[in-house]
DNA sequence: CTTTGACCCTGTATCTACTACAGAGCTTAG
DNA sequence: CTAAGCTCTGTAGTAGATACAGGGTCAAAG
């Protein structure tokens, strides 16, 4: 399989596939007579594996880990942590944005679309905050 | 001032102030006679400014975006624009974290911590996913 | 037979927002 | 005088792609 037919069948950008290939995270595939990389089903396994670990949020370094796992270890505590700790960060990531949205909130909330600046509590509240100042988003 | 202090007293990093200044968020500080660079009242407010809007993850170009408004517009529709643009992206970024956390909660919860690679539901599923088959994730 | 268009190749640059040096000079305390 | 602790500049690295430039190859159409 040519890459620009293994892209459409998995969904995957033709340079990030190469860029997988450069990372080492799948094996290099075989070359046909021209040099044209020839992607086998292990391939395509693999690509879909890193595809699949991505949507995730599974950092390349751990696809790495995991991989490994696959093939060598009989364990799997290092599998579960990698998942326990993204979860971690995940739910980190949630609540900091929660955060965020709520302060974004009250920012948009202080513009009354006037359409005048000096009367827009966004500007305001920025210059003020940028004055040492309260503003609507951090009260 | 000197940077270490006002890296200090707004807690923001020394090379990150230097950062700012190569992308000329800020003005340049003056110089003192040996080259150091000496910080003025104005600089903090800039910085702080910054500061103030990256915490509200308002990217770099946003921030530039928003000081041009301060100092020119008089018109606050582009600043409301800013907000509601990032306040979608946060919504959004929330939704997916969100799923996330439901398929990385159903990987961890398929971990019967055995110990043992082959009875691990995480493993598994990700070896299942790579070949095309269902996985406890994604179902 | 040639040309056109769609592929493929490699290498390198770009993106975001920092962060981390290396190698040098200045300043101040002991 | 020396050593610690600042400061300076320039450059490289981070994650995970993404986007070329400049070239080769291949199949079909004219
Ligand atoms: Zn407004
Ligand atoms: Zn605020
Ligand atoms: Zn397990
Ligand atoms: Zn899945």
């Amino acid at each position: 399989m040519l890459r620009n037919e293994v892209s459409k069948k998995l969904g995957i950008d033709i340079e990030t596939i190469r860029f997988y290939e450069k990372e080492n995270l799948i094996s290099k595939p075989e070359r046909l007579e021209n040099g044209y990389r020839s992607y086998s089903k292990e391939n395509l396994v693999e690509l879909k594996f890193i595809q699949h670990c991505r949507s995730l949020g599974v950092s390349i370094e751990e696809v790495r880990t995991l991989k490994d796992i696959q093939n060598l270890s009989t364990d799997c505590s290092q599998a579960n942590l990698i998942i326990e700790k993204n979860l971690d960060l995940i739910e980190q990531k949630i609540e900091d944005l929660k955060n965020l949205r709520v302060q974004l909130k009250s920012l948009s909330e202080s513009c009354f679309k006037t359409g005048a600046a000096k009367d827009c509590g966004i500007v305001k509240s920025l210059a003020q905050a940028a004055q040492g100042e309260d503003c609507v988003c951090h009260s």
